[in-house]
DNA sequence: GCCAACGTTGGC
DNA sequence: GCCAACGTTGGC
């Protein structure tokens, strides 16, 4: 299983819409950048994703799996587009903000520090697992730890 | 609201 | 194929 991370602008796709997607899961349409659509080609049913609040809120905020693998993107008729779906899986018992995310060395390596402007993104097993222990979650069970 | 970083476009 | 101009993202 692989990790990922994606980021939404809470005003536009929030995780609360997401979750109110249910288990149906949602496209995650609208990437227009070539890295990060080859990131999402490379995504595996069931593999999981940290959503990630930017603009506003600038915190992992719950953790998604991917629900389908790459096909077109339905918002435009540009063959060059395809995304993946995902549907919310659970809450960050405690958000993970930016600030916290720079101020531990573990991570950073991360994407999300390194490349700011890439909006889906790998993440490494390693970075998985200090990422939800920060926020209170196993990262293998995804239960409260 | 500003601006740095970076990706894309288009002229040559 | 280079590079200047421009647009977008996203942190601050």
């Amino acid at each position: 299983m692989k990790y990922w991370l994606v980021k939404s602008e809470p005003f536009k796709w929030s995780w609360q819409m997401q979750k109110d997607m249910g288990d149906a899961g949602q496209e995650w349409d609208g990437v227009r950048n070539y890295q990060a659509r080859n990131f999402m080609r490379e995504m595996a049913l069931g593999d999981r994703v940290f959503f990630y609040h930017s603009n506003e809120g600038l915190e992992v905020v719950g953790i998604a799996e991917v629900s389908a693998t790459i096909h077109p993107d339905s918002t435009t008729d540009d063959e060059r587009w395809e995304c993946v779906d995902i549907r919310a899986l659970v809450d960050m018992p405690v958000p993970v903000g930016l600030p916290d995310i720079k101020a531990n060395p573990k991570l950073a390596e991360m994407v999300l520090v390194v490349n700011t402007r890439l909006s889906v993104q790998p993440v490494t097993s390693k970075e998985w697992m200090e990422v939800c222990k920060m926020g209170g979650l196993d990262g293998k069970t995804l239960k409260p730890a």
